[in-house]
DNA sequence: ATTAGCACTCCGGTGTTGAGAGTGCTAAGG
DNA sequence: CCTTAGCACTCTCAACACCGGAGTGCTAAT
């Protein structure tokens, strides 16, 4: 059921005038602060239908309204208008981008966290590429001393493992080449998932000689492997302190707790539906986390190269800067693909 | 100028009383709970002599007393006892220490760091060790594809540093090996410090056909060993949500903004007094930083090897439980030393 | 020197009140 | 029939006064 052009209009008046001020706004405000040219006794009755209807609160009689989770997903779906950012935020996106020599993707991701906390005032969440999903590139096993050597390895999204392993003393530094040169051509290429136990047991076979040092290594190959855990990275983690919905210490409390939990954030983003323009907005209690049902959440996956890689996305409270949000994530994704 | 054992009596009761309860404590109560043996009248009048001396203060008249900073010192200095972890304390600790195959002395920190805030419901601070100050021990240039490398650098405290960096193309295998060893049989067993501009200049003359390639990876040699900033580790960070001295959201605000500023938690940690038994309490206005100069706190020396590598602490309210802040501290740094 | 007793102070919780903001309803006007 | 002016009503919030309780400081008695 659709609602008529002019209580969309006053839809629309309630949660600007509310994200903007953070107070309930009543029918005498948005007949002067919008020319929308009808008295405030009108804007009331249509005021009041639109409570009837869900999209408006009143946290009690005799103060104005608030727009219910219902009004926001209704504003964010059909009134919102796409948001054109400042030229100074274009240019603090782009020396982000461009003066850095970033390469390493670890890096690039913390200064995107950043500087979207930055821009947004909010928090920045992303979700590292999938290990698993990443292709293997290469490996290497660098003696360090006597005992010990670093086993490094590379994966085509650029992420980088290392892990300090025991080499047997018996062991030659030809002898080591010849070992790893072996395991690089016969992992090359694969995507970790597929080095499976089976195909390690296989590789344990072929280099059956160096069965006892190889033990050792394939079981720290295996066990950094299977560390499914994607990557979260958090940015702005106490903007939602200058919040005035977060006056409440339990409530920052709750929410910091959360931020700690990484293995929950993770669920959080891993929700891989695609929206309109890529941007997924989960409202208030469409969120499953019970945490952040008094917040929303702004999210879109991200590409680096050809394959999405994670998701990226900004949480502030449900009265939040829609379209701003969404312009600016847009915005800094695009630039984080052109990589 | 020396207190009578009664008021010092008196003294310890107050400050232990406060920081259980968090409330002003009265005479009667001192009276009641501690086994003194005198009425609270007599308590009145020592209690008024310890507050014109400045160890305790009166938040309004006819309210208990509150230590005063000068009151906590004099308590941490001659009053304090030692205490003795409980058992499970104990064993929450050396499993931690060795269940664990901890190799990478970041890992180490961070369980570290976890344990410490876990234990006492503070803050943890780990200042980790100052790159400078450790020894190089070994270089490999890995090459990754057709144009990148990376660049892997191992110190003799266990830090792992890569970097990814450009190689030219007409760089075979064999050369590029060539300048690796060379590289590492005139870095060994250098300080970082001690690896120069000079000494770069030299190696670059020495290495004169590769300038163009090494003009690049020098510099990014030069830029990784440039960061100076040695790593923080924080562990709790949520945990003054707990203390009722921090309802106030602008007291939470500033803290957890300085908890980001990890340079400026460098500063705070890189104090190298050491007082007795190794262990330096800083109390409230003693600190520098503005920002905790209504917490204390309690931090250590600690050494991997012989070498003193770093600072590890723990920050709470100046209302803290020192002697048990004191003891699992020294525990814990013992633990770790024992690697 | 210690302590019982007492007057005094101050905080914090509880009503009470009045102003302000906003509503809902009704009746008049286009 | 839709719009709007007017008005009574409701609810919050800040200010204010008013205890009761906790704790003190002082004095006088032991």
């Amino acid at each position: 059921m659709s609602l008529s052009a002019r209580k969309k209009e006053i839809l629309r008046a309630v949660v600007i005038d509310y994200v903007k001020a953070a107070q309930p706004v009543g029918s005498r405000t948005i007949a002067r602060r919008y020319k929308i040219g009808l008295s405030p006794a009108t804007i009331r009755n249509e005021m009041a239908d639109l409570e009837e209807m869900g999209y408006l609160v009143q946290p009690h009689t005799s103060a104005g309204r608030i727009p219910s989770q219902k009004g926001y997903r209704f504003y964010v779906d059909e009134l919102m208008e796409a948001e054109i950012l400042k030229d100074e935020e274009k240019v603090s996106i782009r020396k982000v981008f461009h003066d850095r020599k970033l390469r390493e993707i670890e890096e690039i991701i913390k200064h995107t966290s950043q500087l979207l906390s930055s821009l947004t005032n909010y928090t920045s969440l992303i979700l590292g590429p999938h290990l698993k999903k990443s292709a293997f590139k290469k490996l290497q096993i660098m003696p360090v001393d006597m005992q010990r050597g670093l086993l490094v390895l590379v994966t085509d999204t650029g992420f980088v493992k290392n892990k300090l392993i025991n080499l047997p003393q018996t062991l030659s530094i030809s002898e080591l080449s010849r070992i790893v040169s072996y395991l690089n051509s016969k992992l090359k290429g694969l995507t970790i998932d597929r080095i499976t136990a089976t195909l390690i047991r296989e590789l344990r076979r072929d280099l059956y000689f160096h069965v006892k040092f190889l033990e050792d290594t394939f079981t720290l190959l295996e066990e950094s492997l299977a560390e499914d855990e994607r990557r979260v990275f958090l940015g702005g983690t106490t903007n939602i302190l200058n919040q005035p919905e977060f006056g409440d210490i339990e409530k920052v409390k709750a929410l910091l707790t959360l931020f700690e939990q990484h293995s929950l954030l993770a669920t959080l983003l891993a929700s891989p539906v695609v929206g309109v323009e890529g941007v997924v907005i989960k409202i208030g209690k469409e969120n499953v986390l019970k945490e952040v049902q008094e917040c929303s959440l702004v999210m879109t996956t991200y590409c680096l190269g050809k394959e999405v890689v994670g998701t990226i996305g900004l949480l502030g409270p449900t009265r939040m800067e829609y379209s701003k949000t969404v312009a600016v994530l847009q915005h800094v994704v695009n630039s984080l693909q052109k990589l």
